[in-house]
DNA sequence: AATGAATGAGGTTTCATTCAT
DNA sequence: AATGAATGAAACCTCATTCAT
C-alpha cells in the first residue's frame, strides 16, 4: 500500500510489478486467441519469463483467469462511468456502452469463455467487480427510466444475462450473428 | 420406429443396441453432471461396460457429445412437431416449447456446454438436426405470423440465437435467473 | 490322415477345412503387407470370417504367424527337393533356389520380421520345418562340394544365417540393395 | 567437448544434462534388454526421473530409440576414425573394427532391432550419423584397396549391409552363430 | 461351429503445479 | 525473485483375447 511514494526507490519491487504487468498482457493475448485452454506455458514464453514466476504472481491458472476478467469488469465499469459523465440520450449511451463491450467480447474467447455458460468458477471470484459494473448500469437505467426511453422493468442484473447470452453466439456456430443477436436484445430493452 | 415387430429374431443386435442405449444414457448422466470434462473411464463404468463397449459404439469422446446433442435436437424437434399438430394459438404454443425446452437444457451441463459458447465442434456436428429444428421452428413461426401475435421479423436462427442466449445463463451465477432471461426473451418475441 | 476319402461326406469339417485356408490367405496378404503389426480382426475381416473363428484355429496371433512360417520354409523345402530333382550345375541350382527364396520373403513383411532379427519366438516354433530345409539344402551342398563349385567349408547353417541376413536388408533403408547383398553372397559361396 | 572448461558455471543445464544421460544409460539398458517393446515408463523408473522428465527430453519414444541408434552409430564412426589413427594392416583394422561393433550391437536387442529388418523409421532419423560412418568406412576401404588386401569392388554401403545381416543372426536362433557368419562375411571381403 | 460384441490391461502423451538451483 | 526442469496424475485410445448368443 502506499502507492505513490516509495515504489521508484525499490527496484525489485518495480521489476516484480513489470513482470506482473507483462505476464497478465501475455495472458491476455494467449487467452483471448485460445480460450481457457491455453496453457500457461505459453503464458509464461509469451511474457518471456520462467513459468516459476507466473506462479509467483498468480497462485494457479483459475486465479490468472479471473484477474483478467476483472480487468475486463473495471474495464466495462471503466466505460459506464465515461457514459455517466457524458451528455446524451442516456438510452443511446446505454447502447453505444454495450456494443463496445460485446466488441470486446467478440475479440476475446476467454471472455466468452467465462461469461457464456462454462466458468462459473471464474465468473464468481469476481464479484465485487460486477456489482461496481451493475451499480453503475442501474445508474444509467435509472437515467433512461426517467427519460421514459427504456423499458422500466429492465435491472442491472437483466443486462448482465442478456448481454452473456450475446455472448454465447460469438462462436463460429453457422447461421450466427451476434450483431443481429445484440440488435435484437436492444429493440428490446427499448420503452414502446 | 417400428419396434414391436422385427427387433426380437435379432438376438446379437438386440444386445448390443441394449448396450448402446445403455452408454448414452450414462453420458448423459455423467455428462450432465460434471459437463464435458467427465471422463469416458466414467462413462463407462457408470454404464457397466469396459471402456472399449463405449468406444466400439463411438469412435471418440466427442462423438459421445455429439450424439447426445443430436438427440436434444431431436427431442426438441419432436416437441416442435406435437405443437405444429395440436391446437391453439400459435405464440403460445411457440412459447410454451420453448419453455419446455430450456427446462430439458437446465438439467443438462452438457447441452448447456454445447449451446452455451464453447464446444463449436459439437455444434457443427449435428447440422442436419439443428437445420430439422429450424425448419419446424420457422412453420411454427410462420403461423405466429399470420396470426399477427409474433413479432414479423424474428427468423428460426434468431430463435436459435436468443435460446442460446438463455442456456448460457443456466449455471450458478450469483443473481442469474434464466427463467426471467427467457421470459423478457418472449416479452421481446411478442408482437406489439 | 486318410486325406483322400472320407472327407467330403463329413460336410462340416470340409466347412472348417476351408475356413482354415482363408484365414491363412487372408492371414498371408495381411501380415505381408503390414508385417506383424497387422490386427487379428483384419485378418478375419479379409477372410469373411469373425474373430473367433481365426481364435478356433489358432489359439493366438502367434501361432498364426507361426504357422505361416512354416509355411514358408515347407514352400522353400518344396523348391529345394525340386532342385534336386532337376538337372543342372548344383550350384547354379542353389544359387537359383537361393533367389527364388529371396524373391519370395521380398515380397512378405512377416517373413522379413520372422527371419531378420525379431520374432525369434515364431522361429522357434518352426524347428521341424527349418531342419528338413537344412536337410535338404545340405544334401545340394554336398553335391556342388563333389562338382567342386562350391567354397567347401559352408553349411546348411551358413545359408540359413547368410540368407537372413540378406532378408534383414530387404527394407526401405537408403542406399541398400538386396540383391547386390544376394550377389555378394554368392560369390562368397563359390569355390575359388 | 571442451568439457573442462564450462560446464560448471552452468548449474541448471548440469543438472538437465545429468538427467538426459540417466535417462539415456536407462534406455540403453531397458531397451537391450526387452527391445523396442520396452516401455517408457520402465525407462523412466530405472531411471528414477518422472515420464514428464523423458518426454521433456525427449518428444516420444521412437525420439530416444532414434538417439540411442545415432550414439551408436557415433561410436562406431569413432572407432573408425581411432583406426584411420592407427598403423597397421589396413584389412586388418578394418576386420578388428567390424568385430568390436558386432560385439557392441550383439549385447544390445534395440540396436539388432533397428539394423534388422525392422525399425526402418528409427534408422531413416540417424541419416547424417550413417552417412559418416560410412564416409569413414570408405576410407578404410580406400587403403585396404590400395594395399590390395580387399575385394575391389566393395564400398561402404556394402558393408554396411553385410553387418546388418550380422546382426540380423545375433538372436537365439538355435544353430545360428553370428561369429561364423562374421567370418564368413570377413573372408567374402578379403582379396582372393 | 461361427459370430462379433465386449473386455480391460496397457500404452503413449499432456499439462498444471512444485521445487531445486 | 526468477528460472525452467521435474513431477506424475490423469486422459485418451488400442487390440489381443474371451464369451454370450
Amino acid at each position: 500500500m502506499s502507492d505513490t511514494v516509495i515504489d521508484t526507490d525499490r527496484p525489485l519491487r518495480a521489476d516484480a510489478r513489470r513482470n506482473r504487468e507483462r505476464i497478465l498482457e501475455s495472458a491476455r493475448a494467449v487467452f483471448a486467441q485460445y480460450g481457457a485452454d491455453a496453457q500457461i506455458d505459453d503464458v509464461a514464453s509469451e511474457a518471456g519469463v520462467g513459468v516459476g514466476t507466473v506462479y509467483r504472481h498468480f497462485p494457479n491458472k483459475e486465479a490468472l483467469l479471473v484477474e483478467l476478467m476483472r480487468e475486463k469488469f473495471r474495464l466495462f465499469a471503466a466505460r459506464g462511468r465515461e457514459a455517466l459523465d457524458r451528455d446524451g440520450e442516456p438510452f443511446d449511451l446505454l447502447v453505444d456502452l454495450l456494443r463496445s463491450n460485446a466488441e470486446t467480447a467478440a475479440s476475446d474467447a476467454a471472455v466468452q469463455h467465462a461469461l457464456a455458460g462454462v466458468g462459473e468458477h471464474i465468473w464468481l471470484q469476481a464479484e465485487a467487480e460486477q456489482n461496481e459494473l451493475i451499480a453503475i448500469t442501474e445508474e444509467l437505467l435509472a437515467r433512461a427510466r426517467r427519460a421514459g426511453t427504456i423499458r422500466p422493468d429492465i435491472g442491472g442484473l437483466d443486462i448482465g444475462m442478456l448481454m452473456c447470452g450475446v455472448c454465447s453466439t460469438m462462436g463460429e456456430k453457422p447461421g450466427f450473428d451476434w450483431h443481429r443477436h445484440l440488435d435484437l436484445v436492444v429493440e428490446m430493452l427499448r420503452a414502446r
